[in-house]
Formats: structure tokens, C-alpha cells, sequence
DNA sequence: TGAAAAGGCAACCAAATAGTTGCATATTGC
DNA sequence: GCAATATGCAACTATTTGGTTGCCTTTTCA
């Protein structure tokens, strides 16, 4: 599924910040979210354009101008589904690691 | 710190999917991550070099092959400090967006 | 000792990305 | 209606990125 385009959209700090902007305050405007972050208005645009291909937010219409919705779907999905993942292996892998270096320092 | 540089490195699905070999089978070479991955072993190494600026794998030298081992602990820090922000506002947002829906369709 | 195996390094290329500027459209309120 | 506000759309540019090819170094082992 989608999960290419999650992880896509939240390589970029400016995404990010963006999220954080409305994980402090639900449901902000484009204009809003320009506020505060130092880049042109289209740019915005154009990241939360990404960041909706990712499923992180919905937008809504009212009146001229649109608002932003974080979606927490998506990142839950990704902490359950891929993450998960390799939390169950974690011990495992810093075993390997450990045994690797300890096998190291005896050559 | 450098959570930026794991986004990145986890932005490309080859990447990941490296990620994966390496979960299965923790400690190949170079040579045996490349079986599989439909790439020259040049793009490979590039991918690797990346996910180790991420400190996703740690590498060791045995003679004249490399050994990659997954190291989960960004990942972990990733889930935490992360993911564990906007999974604590998660129902907050989902009631944000469904009162905005049912206002939109009331009008 | 010398050929084969494993990997490192660097230059180069095409496509994607992040950002810009300029202009068009839609909505509000006087 | 009309000016101001809020957003949309498109073209263009510079940089980054993912990948390639070619060649060099190190290690193994027959």
C-alpha cells in the first residue's frame, strides 16, 4: 500500500515541521501555516500537496479559504506495521552486534 | 540530533528493503546484499553508506569482505520521541476531523 | 607469486525535488 | 460592484539524488 509515499513525505524537515505546526493546533489554514515558516506561500503549497499524497492530512474547504487536518492513521500504521517489526528483532540485532565486536576485540 | 538523516535514509524503498534483507539475515557482506537487489553493487554501497550516515546499520571489516548488521536503536528513538508525539493528540485529531465532516455535511 | 574475489573511489548522467516568480480564480465584506 | 483576501496553477531554475561505468586497492588461496 501507500506506505512509500508516507515515508516520502516525511523525509523533508519542512514536512515535518508542518505536522508539528498542526499537532500544536488542529485544523490551520494555508495562510496559517505560513505564519512562521520562512518560505513562500506556494512552496507551503506544494509540501502540504505531499504530505496529503501521504494520507497525513485532509483538508477541508470553507469558504475561501482551506484548512488542515492531521490525520494520525497513517504514522499509527507505520508505527504498528513497519516499525513493529523491527522492534520485535531488536534485542536480537544488538545481541549480533555486541557478539560481533566482542569477537573483534579477541583477534 | 540526527533524526533528519534517518527520514532520509529511510525515504527510499530500496533502502528499506536493504533494511529487510538485513532483518532476515543480520550480518551479510556487500556482495551477498546485492543478490537479490536488482542493482549494481556500486548503487548498493551508496544505499548502504547512506542508511550507516543514519547509523541504521553499523559495519564491520572481517578481511577483505564488510559485514552490515542492523543497529534498531534509531528506530526505537524514532518510535518514542516521534511517532509517540502525534500517537498521544491520535484521537484528538480523528475527533477534529470527523466534527468538521459532520459540519460540512449539516450546511 | 599471481590470479581471483571483495570492495573502494570518482566522474559522469538523467530524473526528481525544492524552491522561485508571475498570473489567474474564487470569496468576502463594504 | 469592487477592492482586498485566500488560494490555485504553471513555467522555470538550481540542487540533490539514484544510478551507471571504469578503474584502483586489498585480501585470499592455490
Amino acid at each position: 500500500m501507500g506506505m512509500d509515499t508516507v515515508f516520502r513525505a516525511l523525509a523533508d524537515p519542512a514536512r515535518r515541521r508542518l505536522l508539528d505546526s498542526l499537532h500544536a493546533r488542529n485544523g490551520q489554514t494555508l495562510g496559517e501555516l505560513c505564519k512562521g515558516h520562512d518560505m513562500s506561500r506556494q512552496a507551503i503549497a506544494k509540501h502540504l500537496g505531499v504530505l496529503e499524497e501521504g494520507d497525513l492530512i485532509a483538508t477541508v474547504k470553507r469558504g475561501r479559504e482551506k484548512l488542515h487536518y492531521l490525520n494520525p492513521v497513517p504514522i499509527q500504521q507505520l508505527a504498528d506495521r513497519w516499525i513493529g517489526k523491527f522492534e520485535r528483532g531488536r534485542l536480537r540485532a544488538l545481541a549480533d552486534l555486541k557478539r560481533n565486536l566482542e569477537e573483534e576485540r579477541d583477534e
